[in-house]
DNA sequence: TTTTTTACTTACCGGTCGGTAAAATATTAG
DNA sequence: CTAATATTTTACCGACCGGTAAGTAAAAAA
């Protein structure tokens, strides 16, 4: 039997799961309040605005997929090894924890705005992200095990970009068998 | 010098700058009539609803997609050869169009919610779009020009989702570089 | 037992949303 | 010149937005 969750723990799930479907422009407060089963000020009495509350969903979400995905990986030596193991570790966590991926595919596109001062902690939590998917990149290549034509940094663009919208994990697959030949094939010209 | 656009046309130029940047949901009407230098009220003269408007935006900047990215190829019969020009002609696409191909960026989450009945067209007029770029994969496939491990439908998901964000023209080529690799090299174990 | 703090509700705020009716103005046709 | 028609503006609608002030009931601290 389920224990009784905070209202605190309601909101936020309550929030990310509407976060994930509607995305954050598309989500009101009473909407989220409706679905945790609390008013909606008591929404403002744990989160001072909409914006805090959604960062605190993205915050725990990308912490979430981190050590999903970084963790199991820590001692791995091999690099290429590692790195192959992180993408099937990410694919794993995209088929099971849908949700976050959905909503870091909702504000996908907020992420490339400069202007917005307020979403700047949003953009620097993902492109920390970014950062260690790439540095796991750029490993393997410093260690000759993929190959040298990789750009790490747009390499972690298209793997973090790659899967959206697809559910089918056999789609899922496929993209990324396409995505792992084109890191470690020579040349394809 | 410039010719002076109709209200409609200025209406339309509007609202696609600011669906770029904002998104559907982000973006109010009255913005547009800012933009477009026109009362609000002119707007749902010529278009029934926001909806009705940002779906002809949507269309419009499809079918730009679709002329500029397939029509030169059309009569190129080495199917490697016309996909790799796709694939290029896709990426001056973005480069040089840039505010469709944030269109299309922005509402990539919607296009995968199965419910909202008055997304429909939406979304049908991508898969359309995806469709295109599928059967031109699958016929280099056919020919055996690119590997057998492609899945043709997944490879173009891959292609229509895997640029995003980036507007570095650097990190575009390298992200097709991965691609493509990852389209004809053999087998990438 | 009194006081303070925590958790939560009720009722409201000004502002903006998508959308509309009707009047005013331009344009065109007879 | 006039009448009809196409275009645009003015002024407004109810609904909902994010957010807040003030109060309450219960629990914890004094």
């Amino acid at each position: 039997m389920r224990a009784k969750l905070s209202s605190r723990e309601r909101i936020i799930r309550a929030a990310r799961k509407a976060f994930a479907e509607r995305g954050h422009d598309g989500v009101s407060m009473s909407e989220i309040a409706q679905i945790a089963g609390v008013k909606k000020a008591l929404i403002y009495y744990y989160f001072p605005s909409k914006e805090d509350l959604f960062y605190e969903v993205w915050q725990y979400s990308i912490d979430e997929l981190e050590d999903h995905v970084f963790s199991e990986t820590r001692d791995e030596n091999v690099y290429v090894s590692k790195l192959k193991r992180i993408l099937r570790s990410y694919i794993d966590f995209i088929t099971n924890k849908n949700e976050i991926k959905k909503i870091m595919d909702q504000e996908r596109a907020n992420l490339s705005r400069e202007d917005n001062e307020s979403w700047k902690r949003v953009r620097d939590r993902y492109e920390a992200l970014k950062e260690k998917l790439s540095s796991a990149i750029n490993d393997a290549k410093t260690a000759q095990e993929i190959s040298m034509d990789v750009d790490p940094d747009s390499a972690a663009d298209l793997i973090l970009n790659g899967f959206s919208i697809t559910e089918d994990p056999d789609g899922l697959e496929s993209i990324r068998e396409i995505i792992w030949r084109g890191l470690v094939s020579n040349s394809g010209e």
